[in-house]
DNA sequence: GTTTCATTTCAGTTTTTCTGAAGTCGCTGC
DNA sequence: GCAGCGACTTCAGAAAAACTGAAATGAAAC
């Protein structure tokens, strides 16, 4: 069998017409190409060239280059595939985030992300820290954005940033006017409506209210349609409530453990893959430059 | 750049699960693959095995598996055919002949050749033994065979059989009856019809007819109606009196000199190429087989 | 906790490839 | 016809690479 580089120095050799052209090409010296060619007609039992001087080839010369030619051409497309891929230059990212991350900081982080890296494709999942999690669990994303997940499940977390619960109720609503952050005690009288980024909320104040919520929604679209209808009151991460309908308002919490801490999740504790770190590096890159922008905290 | 031999270890691996199979397979101790192993992670930056244990693989792991089946299945058949080729087991003969032998003794010969070659096509070519020598000169062909070619062209020539020229007549002339060779003066007053075969043709006998001849023939069936047309007789070489039309007879000639020698011409003195050696033998075998059957004489 | 088995590491050996010098061959120009 | 030149080959030694066997490591099984 003709080794692969015995093939790149005939080649070139049938190429250039000449072994020294050849030679210097490859950077190697005139002798050591002629050895190989040498070596390929042995194996051959046939020449590959009509003369000493390699300017014509025979039938079976052109054969091994036209056939070189082309499984040369294919090695070195496929090894600059693998290799951009390692390099993540290349490839498919999977990503699972909770919403409100993909409505408010995602954008600008894929927007730079996809740019450094022309070759790669992005998959993007959203749905609840819970299930966000399970999807990195199983594999089924590369990458997950959510709040923090509980401890022994084999993943590893690295905190963001912290965003704060608020209330958020209908503007002509009487709690949503008044001084400074509401508290649990003005909140007595109000009916709470549940939502996914309330759930493990391990705030006292909340759980007492809590209990006694009768709606739970899964979507913030169907919270906000519940909220403005008057079914009652929510809270949500401050990141949630930027964008609330103009016949909804926001007011923070006293309570300084209403909040969550959002970061990323992947498996084994370990970053695996060019591209996930990559996609860390960029993605806390913005989270940075938008935490102040959006009115966040640092991860405590 | 993964190293060919690289890559078939690594692919030999991800496809047993193991080193220990794997190793066993290729013939090389674990410690060879498993140094390979690393020389190949070291050089993409990033593991292609999810543990120690080569059971499962990363996504780049599949990347290069995948991709390195294509190009090594690739590269194997290419070899394949290059040695098949180079050994003679596949290519395309390109054959001269003249009429006589491709139609008494190649049928034959390309049967056996074309049995013993299956992966072999043959291009045949018909004409005189001037084309012939033209066509091997100019490289148009890869083998000729044809009557013996004046020296000084550069052409090979390897003496197969000899054949002597016999007279070709109407069977109700008066001269297609008598017993023993004809004489060139039995002959004094006949028209003789001139053909491919006699171009050249030494025998002093035969040029005193030639220099009366009026007409010239190239193909044997235009002779043979000439002659059946009472035009005159020709001379031809027994290989091309054998089937000779049930109207005509062919009788011996007296003079020994009036033959032709047959044999394989090729360029520069050597055979090229091992379909060429392959074909001469083959034909030369068949040539001594049927040399008696069709009244041939073996080359002086 | 111990055993077992696969894999890795290491040092030394073998194989392969490369280089530089010397030699061969064919072509060109005198 | 023969010296000179350039391209290629050959050779011996040097350098690089791959391979082996033994010992170490490390993970799973008992």
């Amino acid at each position: 069998m003709i080794r692969m580089e015995a093939l790149r120095v005939f080649v070139a050799v049938a190429e250039h017409g000449n072994i020294k052209d050849a030679a210097e090409r490859l950077c190697r010296t005139p002798s050591a190409l002629s050895m190989t060619l040498k070596q390929i007609e042995d194996r051959l039992g046939q020449p590959l060239f009509e003369t000493d001087r390699k300017s014509s080839l025979t039938d079976l010369g052109r054969l091994v280059r036209d056939t070189g030619q082309i499984l040369l051409s294919d090695y070195d497309k496929a090894m600059g595939l693998i290799e951009a891929h390692a390099q993540g230059r290349a490839g498919r990212l999977r990503l699972a985030s909770v919403p409100s991350v993909v409505t408010m900081l995602l954008p600008r982080a894929l927007r730079d992300f996809l740019g450094q890296f022309p070759g790669v494709e992005v998959d993007l999942l959203d749905t609840n820290s819970t299930d966000v999690r399970e999807l990195v669990e199983s594999g089924q994303v590369d990458l997950g954005i959510a709040s923090t997940p509980p401890p022994g499940l084999g993943l590893a977390f690295e905190p963001l940033f912290s965003d704060a619960f608020r209330l958020v109720c209908r503007a002509d609503a009487a709690i949503a006017h008044g001084n400074g952050p509401v508290t649990w005690s003005a909140l007595e009288g109000q009916e709470l409506i549940l939502n996914e980024p309330t759930r493990l909320l391990p705030s006292p104040g909340f759980q007492a209210l809590a209990a006694r919520a009768r709606l739970s929604m899964r979507s913030v679209t169907s919270l906000f349609i519940m909220v403005q209808s008057g079914f009652g009151v929510t809270i949500l991460p401050a990141l949630a409530t930027v964008n609330i309908p103009a016949s909804l308002v926001s007011r923070p919490i006293e309570d300084p453990t209403c909040l969550r801490t959002v970061g990323l999740i992947s498996r084994d504790g370990k970053l695996q893959g060019p591209l996930v770190k990559a996609f860390a590096r960029v993605f806390a890159t913005t989270v940075r430059q938008q935490i102040t922008e959006l009115g966040l905290n640092r991860p405590h």
